[in-house]
DNA sequence: AACTATTTATAAG
DNA sequence: TCTTATAAATAGT
């Protein structure tokens, strides 16, 4: 990725007899990629480059396989330092939807986007509802904490805010999977957001666009990890 | 990725007078790998190749990026049609160490590896006993289904044994994965076992290989499933 | 972080 | 499923 296409009309690497021909140095720059032993990259630094690289192109891998099957795809790193990375890739709505018809199927074909003073009449509803309030709350969470991330970012000059939010939905989405996974959850879902590190990434025009890491601290500041 | 460029340079479709030189066909057997629109594969069949592919292709990458930083990764996909799999890359008994560590941090440093008749004495132990006890009876239950389905596959004559064995273990890890995720859990798990489809993977000479997907029906039976 | 030469992953067939 | 040409990912600089 990050490849923005270079294509350099100087396809002979073979030496001609040269004659007046002014063909570009075959001086190789770089010995280029090379073949890696499937085994732990023993300098430290060159495995934190590997942890990015790779982590990057597995969660792209993951978007990818999304989009164009159809599939619900999450992927989950723990770093060597044990720092949490996750990903989710597909559209919130969608989980959320999924989340409330497995929870509670009677209630699924129900509209997502009822109203909120559609008061809940039915008692077997209520804890849907409730559910997604619940969801609705924590995504409007997310929201928050993507603008502040936003804000700084802008202060950066990186990125724009319509991607950022495409981001922060898409990281709510993440957290579903887990709150999924995990089940009912006891409603720490405030603190483990707070304190969860995230890699963030959006779906642009199809594409996927991965961004940096950052942690949220307890005082509310954002800080940088990459593990 | 879709890399925004379509440079089709077209390298050399020119036709040299052709002397007596022999040089290969220039004939193109197939018009090699093409770039793909980053949206949903509309042809059924089409769709179904592109997520078996690719889904080996994301365990893959789940796999190397663990063995090569020394990171867990895990996997879940649930395919367009809802059926569940998953992937978990990182060594059994290091699943089952944090798994007791983060459940009982007192009992982290006790080998793993002790003996059963080693009775609990001390009362904070037990329910790490316990719980270290249930995981080797899952794993035994893993460990009986899957020479079951070796039985199936070398009377197929795919593979050997010793490869299932890691299969087994892997799948094993994968739930172990699933569980940590899903907390406690209500012990359904025999059941869940049962009824989950797995992608197989295993750990060759430090290559990761992928097997096919099967399913363990209630009756006992194997089928073979990719989507 | 950016850049290339390669290795790897895969879309079609 | 197997092959092949090419798109993508990425190791080392």
């Amino acid at each position: 990725m990050a490849a923005p296409n270079n294509n350099n009309p100087q396809p002979s690497p073979v030496a001609e007899p040269n004659d007046n021909n002014v063909l570009p140095p075959p001086v190789k720059k770089t010995k280029g990629r090379r073949r890696v032993e499937m085994k732990k990259v023993e300098i430290t630094s060159s495995r934190y480059v590997t942890f990015s690289k790779r982590k990057k192109g597995l969660f792209n891998k993951a978007a990818e396989l999304s989009i164009l099957t159809g599939a619900e795809t999450l992927a989950i790193v723990f770093s060597g330092k044990g720092k949490l990375f996750s990903f989710g890739g597909s559209s919130c709505d969608a989980v959320i939807q999924r989340y409330l018809a497995e929870t509670n199927p009677e209630a699924a074909v129900e509209p997502v986007h009822h109203n909120k003073n559609d008061a809940a009449n039915s008692e077997r509803l209520v804890s849907t509802r409730q559910q997604y309030f619940e969801a609705m709350r924590l995504l409007e969470e997310e929201k928050r904490r993507g603008e502040m991330i936003q804000k700084r970012k802008e202060a950066a000059g990186v990125v724009g805010p319509a991607e950022f939010l495409r981001e922060e939905i898409d990281r709510a989405v993440s957290w579903e999977h887990l709150e999924r996974l995990k089940g009912k959850a006891e409603t720490r879902s405030q603190e483990m957001i707070m304190h969860r590190q995230c890699s963030f990434t959006s779906l642009m025009d199809g594409r996927v666009v991965m961004a940096e890491n950052y942690t949220n601290n307890n005082d509310n500041t954002i800080s940088m990890n990459n593990m």
